[in-house]
RNA sequence: GGGGGUUUUCCCGAGUGGUCAAAGGGGGCAGACUGUAAAUCUGUUAGCAUCGCUUUCGGAGGUUCGAAUCCUUCAACCCCCA
């Protein structure tokens, strides 16, 4: 058995690689192996924070290794303290189960779970954790550990040298998910675990532990980067919060556009890290890229490919119709429902059928209705300046009377003022 | 306790009796340009029933045909002398 790839090499010209346990770690994946990498039940949704790993998942199994997704059920619980500066607020119960079963649902659509040769496998560490009592686990598990290597592992310094602190609950962390590992191993034969640069400390203590408990076996461990932007902070924050990637909470447009946004000194690394194309097609791309920026060859590239993977055909269909509509396609012959979801950020304001029937509104009254105006003075300066639209066909006249033919859908009619600010007049029967 | 100063439209800041809805800058909005970027340029920026009317210049009152501008008084802040 081979593999399709050599998944180190791919990583690395792509600037994902950053730390292995074993610099001939290249040669232990010239064979398929199993391997896994954790996620913590934190939120109801995968954000795009996960997407490095959840890639470098996608990347093993498309090399031919298995991979597993580990979703913490059991760790969630107790909070991962690595890479953060201050304790975690525990979760209920309850809210990791519900939160561990719409992780399981956006994994899917990365990793294949159902592929005839090569499956792969998804695990919830409550399931083994849960049978530990206490005195069992400080027994088998906790006897193999020196709290003096612990303490020197970077997660556990920087916390005790601010001001944040560290439970005893977070401290433990670090036992949990070596144990992980090392049950893995056990199960599936999983011996290796890849993970982000802030889960190193975490990677070798369970690479530790399986040495220790299971009498010499070697582990491997292999940490990607962090994918940062030139400024420092991390990619995948937009205004408005994380961009989840969950539809209910970032809409499939509002996640499309966050990549066409991206800028030039962040999309190459992007690319890198988040398409599946090999390394002369990637090559090729960034040049045309780089030949002629105003294209955004990159910028495209990345959002049709990253919202296919997580919102499929249908996502990136209405991604792009909803990114012509924004920029300035007439709008007509719509339902509602396409434009309530096109328009989910948009204000709104209701109108009654009877105001419309009897050319009651104005498109002064509108703008100022809908708040794109403050008041009609405002309105009227914008219609006077050519910023007013309807359903984006500009409306010039300050006099304009909104009509029932100018509904767009079923019972709303799209207003816009300048390029983008957009407001929805939604007609109810009163 | 005595003397002097400041308070202007979203912000800063001009304006000392009519030509002031109030210069200029910032910010906002819109237009052009452009890569859904940045910069730049243009217009606009109290309200309304918009070629006109109404409300604005710390509050209240007064002088005047007419006040942001003068007077009285109150308030807030600042400075100097004790």
């Amino acid at each position: 058995m081979t593999v399709k790839f050599d998944v180190v090499k791919e990583m690395t010209w792509r600037g994902l690689l950053n730390q292995t346990t074993d610099e001939n770690i290249g040669e232990f994946l010239s064979t398929p192996r199993t391997l896994y990498n954790g996620f913590d039940p934190t939120a109801d949704s995968l954000h795009v924070g996960h997407l490095v790993a959840i890639m470098n998942l996608r990347r093993f199994q498309r090399a031919g290794h298995k991979p597993i997704a580990l979703v913490g059920g059991a760790t969630g619980m107790i909070g991962d303290p690595s890479g953060r500066s201050s304790e975690r607020n525990l979760l209920t119960a309850d809210q990791i189960q519900y939160n561990v079963d719409c992780i399981k649902k956006q994994l899917g659509r990365f990793i294949n779970f159902d592929d005839a040769e090569n499956p792969a496998i998804l695990v919830n560490n409550y399931d083994w954790t849960k049978q530990f009592t206490y005195i069992d686990f400080l027994r088998d598990i906790g006897k193999m550990f020196q709290i003096n290597v612990m303490l020197a592992k970077d997660s556990v310094k920087s916390r005790l040298e601010g001001d944040g602190g560290l439970s005893y609950t977070e401290f433990s962390y670090m036992l949990l998910q070596s144990y992980d590992f090392v049950h893995l191993y056990k199960e599936y034969g999983c011996e290796l675990q890849i993970g982000g640069s802030d889960q190193w400390g975490n990677i070798t203590s369970g690479v530790d532990l399986a040495r220790r408990m299971l009498d010499g076996v070697q582990l491997y461990g292999l940490t990607s980067k962090l994918l940062l932007k030139s400024d420092g902070t991390k990619m995948g924050k937009s205004t408005s919060g994380a961009l989840w990637l969950d539809a209910e909470k970032t809409s499939p447009y509002q996640f499309y556009q966050y990549w066409i946004n991206v800028d030039d000194a962040d999309i190459e690394n992007a690319f890198k890290f988040f398409t599946d194309l090999n390394e002369e097609e990637a090559t090729a791309l960034i040049a045309e890229h780089r030949a002629n920026l105003g294209k955004r060859v990159l910028q495209k590239q990345v959002a049709t490919e990253l919202t296919r993977l997580a919102h499929g055909e249908e996502g990136i269909q209405a991604a792009q119709k909803a990114t012509d509509i924004f920029f300035g396609a007439e709008i007509s012959a719509l339902s509602d429902k396409e434009l309530s979801s096109i328009f989910a950020d948009a204000p709104g304001c209701e109108f009654s059928f009877e105001q419309l029937d009897h050319s009651e509104i104005t498109i002064l009254d509108a703008f100022v209705q809908t708040g794109l105006a403050k008041t009609k003075s405002d309105a009227r300066r914008t219609v006077q300046q050519g910023g007013a639209y309807i359903n984006n066909v500009q409306a010039t006249d300050p006099n304009r009377v909104i009509t029932s033919n100018d509904l767009a859908s079923e019972s709303a009619i799209v207003l816009r003022s300048g390029k983008k600010r957009y407001a929805l007049m939604k007609f109810v029967a009163k």
